[in-house]
DNA sequence: TAATATAGTTAGCCTTCCCTAACTTTGCAA
DNA sequence: TTGCAAAGTTAGGGAAGGCTAACTATATTA
């Protein structure tokens, strides 16, 4: 089970990333972390101070960052959310792959754990429809060129 | 049209509860907007400042708070949105109603206008859905009594 | 190996939003 | 009309998160 890190929107980005990168290139810069947040260095920097402090990256000045045992597997977790959240805002709603994904990110911290949850298993469950014969996410096609805009 | 005044999620917090107390009650006190968004009176001067500053409330010191004619286009925006968002929230995901409201208000800002905007068509598409014989919502009330929780 | 370029860090500052404590204003009641 | 309670404001501060500029460490290259 995931413990609650108290993990806030932006050290879960950060969380994200490094097991992005160490997984692309086995190793996280700081740099390149900031490079893939749109961050300064310095930022950085200051996430992975916090980042270590709660156990979840070993972090050492000038050195490649990892990710913790515990933090591998929160990172897991939240690209795991991110990933349903991400494929429901591109397959289902049909907005960019970018916008999606910033989205993913912000989504669960400010809709709530509730919120996620249930929606978690409403993307499952539109799914599952659309292999039982009911395409939603096709339906939804249809329908927004069908109705003029006026939102 | 609503023109972009640059909200964040708080000051529409602000602006939407302005608008409730108004039309409940024809006058919002400082105390009472307070008490509605869970702040500290002073939180609220504060914000009524910037709200001031951008024309959006007539803001005077010991006076009722009102809004502008740009206020109340605003706020109403705010308020349709926010409306539709927790519909959804509440009869198609089932969460409480306090946890709608909470949600509903982060939603916007946090996930970006795009979402927003194709995500109140989808809601419209499923309230359309349930007229036309696929009663989305009390499909997935049965899709998640039959499907065991593991999110 | 010395010089320079790149990466990383630190210091200091900003913004947003909130808080408490103390003060001022207003309004009601004796 | 005075006097107190309630409402509102101000002052000061803190947590997050970000930034730039300047400094330090590392790496590359001539």
């Amino acid at each position: 089970m995931a413990k609650n890190y108290n993990l806030s929107a932006s050290l879960e980005d950060y969380l994200e990333a490094i097991l992005n990168l160490s997984s692309e290139s086995s190793f996280a810069r700081s740099k390149d972390i900031a490079k893939s947040l749109g961050v300064s260095r310095s930022s950085v920097t200051g996430a992975m101070h916090v980042l270590k402090e709660k156990g979840l990256a070993n972090y050492k000045p000038y050195d490649y960052v990892t990710l913790t045992e515990s933090g591998r597997s929160a990172a897991a977790e939240i690209a795991r959310k991110h990933k349903i959240l991400k494929s429901f805002f591109i397959d289902v709603l049909g907005v960019e792959g970018d916008v999606a994904q910033k989205a993913a990110c912000k989504a669960e911290h400010e809709l709530g754990p509730e919120i996620i949850t249930k929606l978690l298993r409403f993307i499952e469950f539109v799914t599952q429809s659309s292999k039982n014969g009911f395409d939603l996410a096709d339906e939804f096609q249809k329908f927004c060129k069908s109705s003029k805009q006026h939102v």
